[in-house]
DNA sequence: CTGAAAGCGCTAACAT
DNA sequence: ATGTTAGCGCTTTCAG
């Protein structure tokens, strides 16, 4: 590492003490005190020079601020995540925040060790995609007074704040399309039921069913993990389960990525999507787009959900605020297109 | 934020000093001091009892190390870099550090914005897939001493050290495997011809074409920006400036996600893919597996390259290593689906 | 308008 | 085997 020229170069450059320059530096507007355009012109030049920049490390030991947002995720090749990203970061960008991207690979200790990062107070605030941690694990944070913000309904209540889309009436609008369309016999790919997510997705399919006077069964559910890996052999059993006249007319599926591996398995056992089974997904990954036949989905604005969430953290380390947690929701989309 | 106990605390608690705390707590092994058991035991049970977590901060002010790495890409929405980030984050675990995620949007402004970051060493080692940055840029970065290496051929020869595929060989063996199924006519998606990676591939196509005895065509080349955006579109033109009889027979686009663009846009004027053009990427995103008809691409150990990216960096932090740059390179693999 | 001085929490010689 | 001490580079009262 070469050494860098640090506020007293630059001072002693200037001919100024090292709290003007300081005081140059950052700008703020809100004191009394004004220098001269004389001293601020030498000190500007000798930064010029000396090419010098602030030690961040330095301030944030001063100031108690990394500048730093930590990102969680479950899974990142999972298209919704870097959209999610995206919009953090260009939030975060606007707010002079950088982003610590974390992938907790959807396991427990994955989060768990995010957690701990956490705690040692890497980041100024936290974004967190989690399944697994609990009301306890949330407690250090609240006691850490790190604003947070979580994804999703799962913590809720938990005294984080919150973005997210209602679940139950999203997976109505899939299921409600599907009835409209004359299915009847409706599979579910679940996610992971060990989560929230999952169990409402589950819920809510079941809920949605009985409101169209159909009976949940439970032969027509399959549990996934809301990851690729081994779906499409999963759907591909499944299917071969039925008897040729019981098949089911339609997959809804707890996520994007779930419901294109189940096309591929629909397919690869001969049926056609639509006319033999639809298949719908939820997420609205840029891929759902691109599959063949497009996926019909569930779409929500997870660019902006990104840019809300850090604007709330924002918000709450500028203010030191201590306002109750806040749930913000957003609205969702039913995108027909044409795999139902 | 709440007020945190600090080694002095642990310190007191446990009846030693400061120096004694930080002793046990960074428990490196080099020295000839002991720590009685006893001792020892007072101050991690004082550690317990306080919660104390050391401040990283700090830390990092009297070590000059930030445990940060940060990664510079593109596009996050590209598949091809979660792949990269994955691979980076698991390398930067292990070496006990965090990764900062920083998506420059293609932009020359958004990789300006990551050098100035990077020269306030904000972290300690860079991961840079850098499309715009210069000569000049790059001799700050070496001047500043932090570790970097680049991803792709771009930045080889700059000073810095290098993971990369050997570009002409890859587009060569996709050029192969279309001539050896009888394709003459060839068209290309140029990637962005103001990167290297554009004009590389374009420039493996047509050296390739020659070695077959084709003549490169002007009118087959078509430049993308290797983004999504526009791209379906424009081969749609570009297929329709054809006489029905000279339309060409394959389709080969400078990565998966024009390709695949490319694929919508074929289908949709009618054409059969791949009996009347076969469509061929670079890149083998997950999607190129699940898109109808599987598309044929160039794949590498994305995952692995950003793994050794970080060893690379790691190395070079941990030694203070002051050798040669390295470029290693990593192979390839053309992976036949049935776009072609 | 500018300077002096204290101290953020930690590490690493150097003493003892 | 443990304690003392001197900063790392910066911000921020408080005096002048």
């Amino acid at each position: 590492m070469k050494l860098r020229s640090t506020q007293k170069d630059v001072a002693e450059m200037a001919g100024v003490s090292r709290a003007t320059v300081s005081y140059v530096l950052s700008k703020r507007q809100d004191g009394n005190i004004r220098i001269s355009d004389d001293t601020r012109n030498r000190i500007l030049q000798a930064v010029e020079k000396l090419e010098y920049r602030v030690n961040v490390t330095a301030r944030g030991l001063k100031t108690k601020r990394t500048h730093l947002l930590a990102v969680l995720v479950p899974d990142l090749s999972n298209p919704f995540y870097p959209v999610l990203i995206r919009g953090a970061q260009k939030a975060a960008y606007e707010a002079d925040h950088r982003l610590i991207v974390f992938d907790s690979f959807s396991t427990p200790e994955g989060e768990r060790d995010f957690l701990e990062a956490a705690l040692h107070h890497i980041a100024d605030g936290l974004i967190l995609s989690s399944f697994y941690l609990e009301q306890r694990d949330i407690k250090h944070l609240l006691a850490s007074g790190i604003p947070t913000v979580g994804v999703g309904p799962r913590l809720w209540g938990s005294g984080v704040d919150v973005v997210q889309t209602d679940q139950l009436q999203a997976v109505r609008a899939v299921i409600d399309h599907l009835v409209s369309r004359g299915r009847r016999r409706i599979a579910h790919i679940a996610g992971d039921l060990t989560t929230l997510n999952g169990q409402l997705r589950l819920e809510g399919y079941r809920l949605a069913l009985r409101v169209h006077g159909l009976e949940p069964n439970e032969r027509l559910v399959v549990e996934g993990k809301f990851r690729r890996e081994g779906i499409a052999e999963r759907v591909d059993s499944f299917l071969a389960s039925f008897a040729p006249g019981e098949l089911p007319d339609a997959i809804f599926a707890a996520n994007d990525v779930m419901a294109i591996e189940a096309m591929k398995a629909v397919r690869r056992r001969g049926y056609r999507i639509p006319d033999d089974i639809a298949v719908c997904g939820i997420d609205n990954i840029p891929e759902a787009e691109y599959v063949e036949p497009p996926l019909t989905t569930i779409g929500n604005d997870v660019e902006l959900m990104g840019r809300e969430a850090v604007s709330m953290i924002v918000d709450r380390i500028r203010h030191d605020s201590v306002k109750d947690p806040e749930c913000r929701e957003f609205p969702f989309e039913l995108i027909e297109r044409n795999s139902s």
